[in-house]
DNA sequence: CACCTAAGTTAGGTCAGGCTAATATTTATC
DNA sequence: GATAAATATTAGCCTGACCTAACTTAGGTG
């Protein structure tokens, strides 16, 4: 189908593509740890391929088949990364890495045996939503931690799954999917916030809040 | 540690090792699918990297450190292939490849999560023994089930799993490591046998038998 | 609006791992 | 023991994916 390099990028790409709104080479370059120039060969070599659209100094976007590539690698990641996790007691910490190895090499049998072992999962552990099989995935509206105004109670809908020891802090104080939370204080200049969950209270650095993703709930 | 072509040259020159007692470049070349200078330029690079030891023109050999990796990976690849059928449900034709692919990737963290998830298990689902942590495997004695003499009663040891037909017939047979057979007739000039098992009675063509390893058993 | 800087691309090179065609060595045969 | 056949290696080339160094383009600022 495609090489483990080619499934990277398109990944990325797909990943940028969510949460700004265009894609740089140099943003790729820093996220897969490979020097400007050679994203710049590699864009050239999928725009030739039609996996994504991409003029000279432009920005970067999918095409349909470049996404549907990158969504089945998604859900090959997000299904191993809650396999190990549910069923093989991996700490929600170490899924990733092993989950990046793995993803490229199962097949759609051994994906479909893990979903359906785990009984047909919509969000793997770190919150995430699962794709379809036929590679639609709904995010969840959902806005920063550190955007929440103070007072609102509210839903952690997912967490960065990138750094492992960001997760193992969340982890070890509850701030997990679905936990809920609510902003207590929030120092200005931006300082960190104090954030109410359970019945402790945590005082969290901005960069860490921006990790977090939030929605509001109805009632408190 | 090394790439996925180095592991496979190493597992394969293992494998031949084990079955021949010198392992030329074209039996490898065969083996692994690519032409006989590949394997040539292989060689020298791993004999480069003291993997293996190798005279030009000579048959290759495994040094200690080549054959602690090629255990490492048939340990890998052991432990997958009995992890997917018995926990994951594949059918023993299935797991070869399947496993094939994942035993490059995969963590000395998962490798350890499978073999305890399946109770420290010693043989694959085609009875190959699995290797220990340390890199020991003790083969059984076997033999041929194509040289067994009629009427000794003996048990089938490990059939080879490179064939997925083969092992979807031998399956439905009930001829599957563990099972009690005995050679009733084998027909001369290289003819076909005629073996029991349970009740049932099979006749096999020596190809067939050659890969099926058995161990004769003291009483019938 | 000219120019400087940041960002992106091209040029040219490396390494892994494969290939075909040509050559060398071993082995088998008469 | 000479020579044909089989086997192995070398030579030379290709592709994927990376790199550094040099150059080009796009944008923001004086």
């Amino acid at each position: 189908m495609s090489t483990e390099a080619t499934q990277d990028y398109l990944k990325a790409i797909y990943a940028l593509q969510e949460s700004q709104e265009t894609v740089a080479t140099s943003a790729l370059a820093a996220r897969l740890g490979v020097t400007p120039p050679s994203v710049s060969a590699m864009l050239k070599k999928l725009a030739r391929r039609k996996l994504v659209r991409h003029t000279p100094y432009q920005p970067v976007r999918l095409t349909k088949a470049g996404a549907r590539i990158a969504l089945e690698v998604i859900r090959h990641h997000r299904i191993l990364e809650l396999y190990l996790a549910e069923v093989l007691g991996y700490r929600w910490d170490q899924v990733h890495a092993e989950a990046d190895r793995l993803e490229h090499v199962i097949s759609e049998e051994l994906e479909e045996r893990l979903f359906r072992a785990l009984g047909e999962p919509t969000r793997d552990p770190h919150g995430h939503p699962i794709p379809s099989r036929e590679g639609r995935l709904d995010e969840f509206a959902a806005a920063p931690l550190s955007d929440l105004p103070p007072g609102l109670p509210a839903v952690i809908v997912w967490v960065s799954d990138r750094d492992p020891a960001m997760l193992r802090y969340l982890g070890d104080r509850g701030l997990v999917p679905d936990a809920k939370v609510t902003v207590i204080a929030h120092e200005p200049f931006n300082g960190p916030l104090t954030v109410k969950s359970g019945r402790a209270a945590h005082v969290l650095g901005l960069d860490l809040a921006r990790h977090i993703q939030v929605q509001r709930t109805g009632a408190g």
